[in-house]
DNA sequence: ACCAGTTTGTCAACAGTGTTGACAAACTGG
DNA sequence: CCAGTTTGTCAACACTGTTGACAAACTGGT
């Protein structure tokens, strides 16, 4: 009953989604959303509460490419390291969106998903259930948090990237080797590499970490 | 020469600062810094460039609140952690802020304060150039992101927080155990104690799995 | 068949935001 | 005393999310 819906849920959040993946996470806006759905932009809040819940669906949308089925063969430590990597390199392709999913969990279907297959290998893992939940914790702030901190820069082209890296070392090797003895010293080794690989650093001493208390 | 200015970087950074203080990170636009300082928005743009200059600027001036100065007696790791601890605690009282220091480094008189303080410590312990650098990736990465994650909740009271993380455990305990049996089973320990208690926890981690390795 | 009720999209408006360009006040060196 | 420079003011532009009144379009009950 009532007027036919020309809307849906899921036509919004896919064409919020194609709308990302043309124009970047800057044009998710409720005007430029409504112009995209020839829709005027209020129509957007009969089917969702405010753009902050559209945005949740949305980030929990794009965790669907996260794949966290367990493999014969492969330790509980390679799992998780592989789903965290997974789910690094899906939030750095959203950038605006993963400063927004990350603030608190969402508790939609994807979410639910990769936390279950965590709790799953950190269980196969032996830890007891309070300690596999702290574990829990710690990768997903280090894996989250690191993705916040990368998003921005990861938007740019790789070549961009290099170059930005090399003028915040040369900043730090320029400054008074007197004032600032070690980093002078360790400037040249300063965002030495990708994000990835840095990241990849901290997640591995995570593990590390884990393991030894496990 | 010139007009004698009424307004000063200074005088904007300290006013922008207070004005936080009492009415929170939101409460930082062109518009009410004007107001608080009577004079016009747009003056501000005759002292930095846009917004967001003047949000690290203020966010850097935060910083100074980190204590990095070594004790006697204190091992490496103790250092570490407690200038990590510090730098969370400052970033967690400005939430928007952090969002923006965590983006770049802004490379100003505080934040190199606590790089080389981080970098010393590390030497300290044994850790090669290339190493050290690393290590202070992973270390920044975790301390920093998880105060992105977690600063939003933590402008709430703790009251509101500690209902906040009950519902989020409610929500993970009332999952089809058929489907989550793992997010089920390990639903009571999930969000438990304080967000800090879960950041010293990975923080350990890191600096244990950092010990291994060093 | 028709009216009542409900749902859904449209429209105009409000209260914000950052930012810019033209202008005027106020000072200093020549 | 005038020219030049700095600095703050003002009005406007282009955005943002959000709301309340209204109308179109459908359904169930009489």
């Amino acid at each position: 009953m009532g007027r036919p819906p020309a809307l849906s849920r899921e036509r919004i959040v896919g064409c919020a989604a194609a709308l990302i993946a043309e124009h970047g996470t800057e044009a998710l806006s409720a005007r430029r959303l409504g112009e995209a759905l020839r829709c005027d932009p209020s129509a957007l809040y009969r089917h969702f509460a405010d753009m902050g819940e559209l945005q949740r669906v949305v980030g929990d949308h794009f965790l669907a490419a996260v794949r966290v089925d367990a493999r014969n063969g492969e330790s509980w430590d390679a799992e998780v390291r592989r789903i965290c990597i997974d789910l690094r390199k899906v939030q750095l392709r959203q950038p605006r969106l993963a400063v927004l999913v990350r603030a608190a969990p969402t508790r939609l279907a994807n979410e639910l998903r990769i936390t279950e297959a965590l709790l799953r290998e950190l269980t196969r893992g032996g830890f007891e259930p309070a300690h596999a939940a702290s574990a829990y914790h710690a990768l997903i702030e280090l894996t989250v948090g690191s993705a916040a901190i990368d998003a921005e820069l990861a938007a740019e082209p790789a070549s961009m990237r290099r170059r930005t890296y090399e003028a915040w070392r040369c900043d730090y090797a320029a400054l008074d080797p007197t004032e600032f003895p070690h980093s002078t010293a360790i400037a040249p080794h300063l965002y030495e590499g990708t994000a990835d690989d840095r990241f990849q650093f901290a997640l591995d001493a995570v593990l590390a970490g884990l393991r030894v208390t496990a």
